[in-house]
DNA sequence: AAATGTATGTTATAACATAACAAGAGGCGA
DNA sequence: TCGCCTCTTGTTATGTTATAACATACATTT
């Protein structure tokens, strides 16, 4: 089931990070959850760039703006992000990112760059759990990334 | 806490360390790499009970031993033997498992369970590749793990 | 013995993460 | 209004995971 690829693709982005906002706002509204200045600094920080960005750098960002100095502000606003559907922690890099797919209900995979860090978002498909299945196991989240060259590196790699 | 269980399921515990370990000792021989006394003592480690163990648990039974007392003692011992592929790096845990399938080529997928922490070995299929092609992302390595309900641990929520 | 390559020992610190408790802000019923 | 409840934020302190950097040891080759 592939999908798009935000990360290494151009894209609209003024348009693409008000579509995430907006989405958020919503769907916190839905779910009677409040979007706080500091949850909603936080989403806006991690789509500045759709980088993935670790939680210290958060809050280096956070402190500059008089949001919050302490790793627990830090942290409880992307526990928020990750609940909520709207940030996506990658473990491989002990680092978070925007959700490329505001409000699809998906199961995430990510292509991570070694050269350039560029984190890509896929739809992953549902492969893990034929093998679950086998033995049982009940699958409540799955963790799929592949670390590797992104085209554009591949492209400098060669020459 | 089941012991001694490969996956979800007993097994003859002891066929299957020396088994694992003389896959480990010819490997090295072949490639001219030292299987050297921290090394293969570290592997016999995560053998006994085919645990996922930090890097610190593994530093304590190693202190224990005298066979070294400070970090990078266990980290190098663990790099090297990821590296060989006789062990895994379960990022959702931070933590370390002896491979299942010792000298097969492999891509492996873990089942972790959130209850009583075994974590099971499984082959992923290429999945990832096939997305990963349309994009031009080229994969080197890649996670795939999944979280949840190990049969017995669904049994016992059931109670 | 000198040079080389690989492994180990050690110090120090970086990087990531959370427990625990205090304090504010807002809603709501008595 | 007051008191109560709940959620969020502020802060201290500490726990956990990981690595850089440099020193030493040990074996092999020349």
């Amino acid at each position: 089931m592939p999908q798009n690829t935000l990360g290494f693709a151009s894209h609209d982005h003024t348009t693409c990070v008000h579509a995430a906002l907006t989405a958020a706002e919503s769907a916190c509204k839905e779910r009677a959850v409040q979007f706080t200045t500091v949850r909603r600094r936080v989403l806006e920080i991690l789509l500045e760039n759709h980088a993935a960005m670790g939680a210290y750098d958060v809050l280096a960002r956070l402190d500059a703006e008089g949001l919050g100095s302490k790793p627990p502000v830090a942290y409880r606003a992307l526990a928020f992000l990750v609940e909520q559907g709207f940030v996506h922690r990658i473990e491989r890099l002990n680092a978070f990112i925007a959700c490329a797919h505001p409000g699809a209900a998906h199961d995430p995979a990510f292509m991570i760059c070694r050269s350039c860090g560029t984190v890509a978002e896929a739809q992953a498909n549902a492969a893990m759990d034929q093998t679950a299945a086998l033995s049982g196991f009940h699958v409540e989240q799955t963790v799929f990334e592949a670390e590797g060259l992104c085209p554009s590196c591949q492209s400098k790699d060669a020459a």
